[in-house]
DNA sequence: ATAAACCTTAGAGTCAACTCCAGGGTCAAG
DNA sequence: CTTGACCCTGGAGTTGACTCTAAGGTTTAT
């Protein structure tokens, strides 16, 4: 059993963050002290684990205690209800997988692009990566160019070249 | 080019969350109106779709802002910079991908194991599933188990036995 | 030529998620 | 038996990210 202070320190959080969490019926110690003092178990540390972990990805705390009410409310539920909410959070997740997917692959080919040199970056195709890493509309023959745009052309030729943008 | 409306409805965001963006030094429409109007061209919008991308994905405006930051002042940074400062965002998206592979895993296997029938899920194997999923530190033989552990170790017994936990 | 539907700015308000503070209790070490 | 490091509660304050309001200017359709 953990006093809040361990289990704070132990997942790199704050104390009030775990009080926090149990006024917002995200996570409550399994037991108190006779002082009163909360004491966590392994279970509440591992549901701590998992609040953190869904947090990191971007879902809101409200998202989690939504997802955790799964396990509060079992009883009350049906399977169906719960395999649906489950689901339902299945598919956003693997939508996010794709995007940080997506991400990963333009920040990887954003670095091997890069020399690293002690060069001047203003000829690295970081422009680049990100464009197409944002899936950029491909311009049109015959639209305006802005001057940057220009010198991002004259990057990709260069790049095209000899894979040399730095 | 569109303006601020048009490109905010095409991107599902409100108007002001642009001129937000705007004022936070994110995405600066690259011309304006005779009249003042924002006029954004479709390189902004793949600079926003980047950004609410990147959000979807956990990382807070200052964090975007910092990667955006590369292709704003190439000209000043040497190549080396560039190359650190995009390994170590391509280090914390690789983090993010690994937890969110174990959190659609276990969501997975939860989504799996439940029948999604109009029984109770009282016996659903979700605990199991979530605790799985949150790395739960194994149980010693020796340490006091509270009631729910012993209905987990019972949930975990039967879902043993047949993969049917509902 | 005028109403509806846009756009502008500056500044205030809201909401989520903490984070801190005051005033007090608990507990192990010296 | 007190000192210092912890814990408690309730409530206020902060930060990030919008979101709205007021007071006005612009565009477009009728």
């Amino acid at each position: 059993m953990y006093r809040i202070g361990e289990l704070a320190k132990q997942c790199q959080v704050k104390a009030d963050t775990l009080r926090f969490y149990e006024k917002h019926g995200l996570l409550a110690p399994s037991v108190r002290s006779d002082a009163g003092y909360r004491l966590y178990s392994n279970m509440d540390a591992a549901r701590l684990r998992f609040i953190l972990r869904a947090k990191a990805v971007g879902f809101s705390l409200n998202e989690i205690a939504e997802l955790l009410s799964i396990e509060l409310d079992k009883a009350n539920w049906a399977c169906a209800d719960v395999k649906g909410m489950v689901d339902t959070k299945l598919v956003q997740v693997q939508l996010k997988l794709a995007e940080l997917e997506h991400f990963r692959d333009s920040l990887q080919s954003l670095s091997e692009a890069c020399c690293g040199g002690p060069e001047s970056a203003e000829h690295c195709s970081i422009l680049e990566a990100l464009e197409s890493s944002s899936q950029a509309v491909r311009r049109e023959a015959g639209t305006a160019c802005e001057p940057q745009i220009q010198v991002h052309a004259n990057n990709k030729a260069q790049a095209k070249l000899g894979r040399q943008s730095c």
